[in-house]
DNA sequence: CCGTGGCACGACATCCACGTAGTTTCATGG
DNA sequence: CCATGAAACTACGTGGATGTCGTGCCACGG
């Protein structure tokens, strides 16, 4: 049932290092949704949703974005990131962000902030490089040959 | 002639500090071509193209651009940013930069670049500003009424 | 030719975003 | 019920990008 991940699984998986996901727990940009970390021992807890979240952080680091640009970004982010992933781009403009359909409509944002600088991210691309980092790192048990890997998230209806 | 500048009216015009654009210098990311520094005492003397990149860096700076992407995006910029700017376009992907003029190219950059960030900064408005900071903080002899202030620069020839 | 101001420079101090090392504590399994 | 290991926590170090302060020195005006 979209099964959750520990913290070092869900580093894993995105491709970041265990201090980063720390550092952003604690700095309240993504803390893990299931069971967050209660003291010394706890463990955290990770759903697929952060890992997506997660996995948006490490793309707008790779693509030279300032991580205090993503905190301002995950503030509007958070409250329409609702269902519809696929195929939707997110659009950072300074300090604000928007989310966009259409790559028609796209053009036209694009244009319409003249001289501002925008920094376009699809989502789509970024569940998809996810779900294949699961795929690759999923758990193999020493004796049962994996039965069936629930892969294939769908949050999205196309 | 188009008239040289200071360090420090450099800095004023472009909206940065001498902090930065010391730095700046001092990092090899934009030195000032008409003089360079040589020694304590003596005197960096920037060209209106020198200003024209500051400005594109403090553009990408605000844009939450990390200093280190621009440094690498500048690799490639300096080749290509010749005559032409206005309505030219600056696209960052990650680690390396592209100047695109159509927007409508623009657009196929874009949906090409599958899930990969995209940066985009329209040049023109960055040179429009530029030029209003110059007027904006233009020298004011406390005699003279200032002759006649040679503004508008035409780096491009449409 | 010389005084002085403006500016480059050097040496810190600071904040962010982690890296590294070591400790603590919870959650199991035996 | 206790040993054990994995993971959270603490403490400290680091590199990048500046801010601050003080000094020194060149360039220019008189």
């Amino acid at each position: 049932m979209t099964q959750d991940y520990s913290g070092k699984r869900a580093a894993e998986i995105v491709g970041i290092t265990y201090r980063q996901l720390d550092y952003w727990a604690r700095t309240d940009l993504i803390r893990p949704s299931v069971a967050d970390a209660r003291g010394s021992g706890s463990r955290r807890c990770y759903s697929y949703r952060d890992l997506l979240e997660l996995k948006v952080v490490k793309t707008l680091l790779d693509a030279g974005i300032k991580l205090e640009s993503v905190r301002t970004a995950f503030a509007y982010l958070r409250d329409s990131l609702g269902e519809e992933i696929v195929s939707v781009q997110l659009v950072i403009s300074g300090g604000s962000a928007v989310l966009v359909r259409d790559g028609d409509e796209l053009v036209d944002v694009l244009k319409q902030g003249q001289g501002v600088l925008t920094s376009v991210l699809s989502l789509d691309g970024v569940q998809r490089e996810l779900d294949a980092a699961i795929f690759e790192l999923r758990p193999v048990p020493a004796d049962a040959p994996l039965p069936a890997p629930d892969q294939g998230h769908s949050l999205a209806g196309g």
